[in-house]
DNA sequence: TTCCCGATTGTA
DNA sequence: ACAATCGGGAAC
């Protein structure tokens, strides 16, 4: 069956912690000169603006700014001197949360994202946030801050509905602060899913 | 203007 | 287990 055309609207007027469950299942879709990049959203995380761990709990700045727009725009941070992130802004203009894309499965240019993340395993291609933005080509933050288009990155309703039974939530990976709040959520099985990483220090 | 460190990844 | 690598932002 398939979802309701204005699922994706829907779901990006909500709050994060609310649409980052939803986002499961949705295909983002890159329109590229050498063909298109589709995958399909396995795991994501929760951000908002009372969350130590959000970039804009300290509150906005030149760099975070994208997240207090409205949702449907999107926020591209670098970091660690070499990995871009791809987030998805949600809720209402001036209140700062996003969802992080933390991983996706392939689904069509596998070619095109092999290419771009210089591997040809299937695994790797956008089992982490800064391989799925490698995958779809994004290798700066010229997208942070535009909104979902076309032109930009495009975002569609899941082609199945997911069953609530198949979204885990546990706690998110990287982060210092708000280490115990169950704010990332994945496909149980899915064998895209990011690897969990070992303890911060 | 300096300085610390990160919503990570690949390699040893 | 650890290096790579650099910009944001708090502190000085």
């Amino acid at each position: 069956m398939k979802p309701d055309i204005n699922y994706v609207n829907d779901v990006l007027a909500k709050t994060a912690l609310l649409a980052a469950p939803l986002l499961l299942g949705c295909e983002l879709i890159r329109h590229t000169l050498d063909g298109d990049i589709r995958l399909k959203i396995v795991e994501t995380e929760a951000y908002h603006q009372d969350d130590p761990a959000s970039h804009t709990y300290r509150g906005l700045t030149k760099r975070t700014a994208p997240m207090f727009k409205s949702g449907g725009h999107l926020y591209v941070y670098f970091t660690y001197g070499m990995h871009y992130c791809l987030n998805i802004v949600t809720g209402q203009k001036g209140i700062g949360e996003a969802v992080l894309l933390r991983a996706a499965e392939p689904l069509e240019g596998i070619e095109l994202m092999e290419h771009n993340r210089g591997t040809k395993n299937l695994h790797q291609l956008a089992s982490g946030p800064g391989k799925l933005a490698q995958a779809l080509g994004i290798f700066n933050t010229e997208l942070s801050g535009r909104k979902l288009s076309k032109n930009s990155l495009q975002l569609a309703a899941p082609q199945l509905t997911i069953p609530s039974d198949d979204i885990i939530a546990s706690p998110r990976i990287g982060i210092r602060h708000a280490t115990e709040v169950p704010w990332r959520f994945y496909l149980k099985g899915n064998e895209f899913v990011s690897k969990y990483q070992k303890t911060v220090r």
